[in-house]
Formats: structure tokens, sequence, C-alpha cells
DNA sequence: AAATGAACCTGTTTGC
DNA sequence: TGCAAACAGGTTCATT
């Protein structure tokens, strides 16, 4: 479900809702989600610590607290996990796999039906990320993106562009709809060669990706049928998509010349115009 | 090493 | 209409 702009949303609602708040102590844990999950271990590290502040990494949602114990809280939504605070004695439903008493009785929930999201306990020093984070590629709204970083990262490889972008040690973040819509922007057809791209043509595809997250994350994100932001809201970019789920479409592009196909690319949905992306 | 496919789990949509 | 297959925003592990 959530990629960047959906996990940014999350991030900085979390952010104004929760932090500067003390839990007051996990209250449910599940078995597993992603992972097995040991409540013993949640619990130790999050009772009675008041939360400072939420970041985010790739698809990651950190949680740094206001002491200092170097450890912090790493949350992951998988494809349908989502957060939400509920009041005291609210009942729980069945894929509420988390949840944490707030001081004052306020419920803070991580549901996720699918259980592909995780939440985790890591080591990492004030303002350092965990060193499972090691690996991941550059933000793609920093500088560290860039057109010399991607040519090289391209550079030899017969992979599609398409799987190449949705890699996330190549560029964190990016997920099967945006991969899809950065793509489209820069007129770059999905199945090319990563190694086979131009440099004039990778410096637009690093300026699709840019511009395509701001503005998902202007509108809160895309929601598809899943996606809801901590208040319940739902991301309107969905409004603004060019090709994800547009399969049989007319072009937006090229109008009636060409219409939306939809290919398998290692085993998920790409978008693309045949007309307009070479 | 690099690339693809399967697996994890549940709900919803599609197609015969 | 009914049922089974396909599909879903992600990540990791196994296999070629």
């Amino acid at each position: 479900m959530p990629e960047l702009p959906e996990v940014e949303t999350v991030r900085a609602a979390l952010q104004l809702a929760v932090a500067g708040k003390k839990i007051k102590r996990l209250s449910h844990a599940a078995a597993r989600l992603r992972y097995p999950l040991d409540p013993d271990v949640i619990s130790r590290a999050t009772s009675g610590r008041m939360v400072k502040a939420f970041r985010r990494r790739a698809k990651y949602i950190v949680v740094d607290f206001d002491d200092s114990i170097n450890d912090c809280l790493v949350l992951h939504l998988g494809m349908t996990g989502s957060f939400r605070l509920a009041a005291k004695g609210d009942p729980l439903g069945t894929f509420d796999h988390v949840v944490w008493e707030l001081e004052g009785g306020e419920q803070w929930i991580f549901t996720d039906p699918r259980k592909f999201g995780e939440v985790a306990v890591e080591q990492a020093a004030a303002g350092e990320w965990p060193e499972r984070f090691a690996g991941l590629g550059p933000e793609p709204l920093s500088p560290d993106l860039n057109t010399g970083y991607l040519i090289n990262r391209f550079k030899g490889r017969k992979q599609p562009v398409k799987t190449a972008i949705l890699d996330q040690n190549i560029i964190a973040g990016i997920g099967n709809i945006y991969a899809s819509e950065a793509l489209f922007r820069a007129g770059i057809h999905p199945g090319r060669a990563a190694g086979n791209i131009s440099r004039q043509r990778i410096e637009k595809l690093v300026l699709a990706v840019k511009s395509v997250l701001e503005d998902s994350i202007a509108s809160g994100g895309t929601t598809i049928r899943d996606f809801k932001s901590l208040e319940g809201k739902e991301g309107y970019f969905s409004l603004c998509l060019d090709v994800y789920g547009k399969a049989g479409d007319p072009c937006a592009k090229c109008g009636k010349k060409a219409t939306i196909r939809r290919v398998k690319q290692s085993g998920r949905s790409t978008f693309y115009c045949p007309g307009c992306q070479r």
C-alpha cells in the first residue's frame, strides 16, 4: 500500500499527534507480523518513555525517544499497515496487532490485515540510522539522488529500468505506483535496460522521480483502496495518476494515439504508454 | 553477480 | 449466480 509519499504523510501525522507524548505501556502485541514479535523487547523499549520525533528513511518510520538511550523503534507498513489513535477502552479489531497505551489512556494502534508490516527495536545513536539501513539507496528528494549517481548505478545493468528504480538499494522509497508514474513523466519505456539510457534521459528521470513524489506528498499520497493516514483521511493523488491502474484508457499525453498498457515485470504490474515512452 | 520467481497473509476483483 | 483464479501499494529468500 504505502510508498514514500504515503509513509511521509503518516510520519507527519504521527509527529503532530504523538510526538511529545509519553507511552504508558504496551497493551497488546500479536505473535508476529512479517517477523516474530517479542512483546517483552517492545514493551521494555517503549514503556514509560516520551516520544521525541518521527523520522522517515525509505518506507520506514523511525521513532526517537526523548532520553539518552541509544535505541529507536522501527516501523514499516508493509502493504496494508496503518496507524490510528483511539479513545481509552475502544474495542480492538481482528487486525489490530500492536497497541500502546499513551499517558491519559489514548490508544496508539498498528493495524495490518496482511501482516507484512514490521515493528522492531533497533540500536541507533542520536541522529543516526540503524545499521540495517546501511545498504539503502539515497533519499530521492535529497541532492544525493542526481544524474551522476544514477548513471553510475545503472552502468552495465541489463535489468529493466522499472525494476531498477524499484530496488530500494538503488533509490529508497519508490514503489510500484511511482515507478510507473515517474517513467511516464520521463518518457522512458519501463522495459528498457537500465544501462542503456542516455545521460540526458537519466537527467529527465531524476527530475521525474522527484516531481512525482513531491506532487504526491502535497496531495497526501495515493489511495487506491486501503491507504489512510492517521486521521483516516485518504490521499487524493489518485486523481493525478497518469498511468497506474489505467490499462485501456487513452493516454493523457498523446491523446487518441495510444492507450495505456499493462505488462508484468518481475511479477508486478507495470503501466505505460507505448506511444510516448521509448 | 545479477536477475527472476516464490513466499509471507488476507481481502477484493475478475473471469469462466 | 457461483466459484476459483488473479490481483493488491512490500520485502526477503531461494533459484537460475
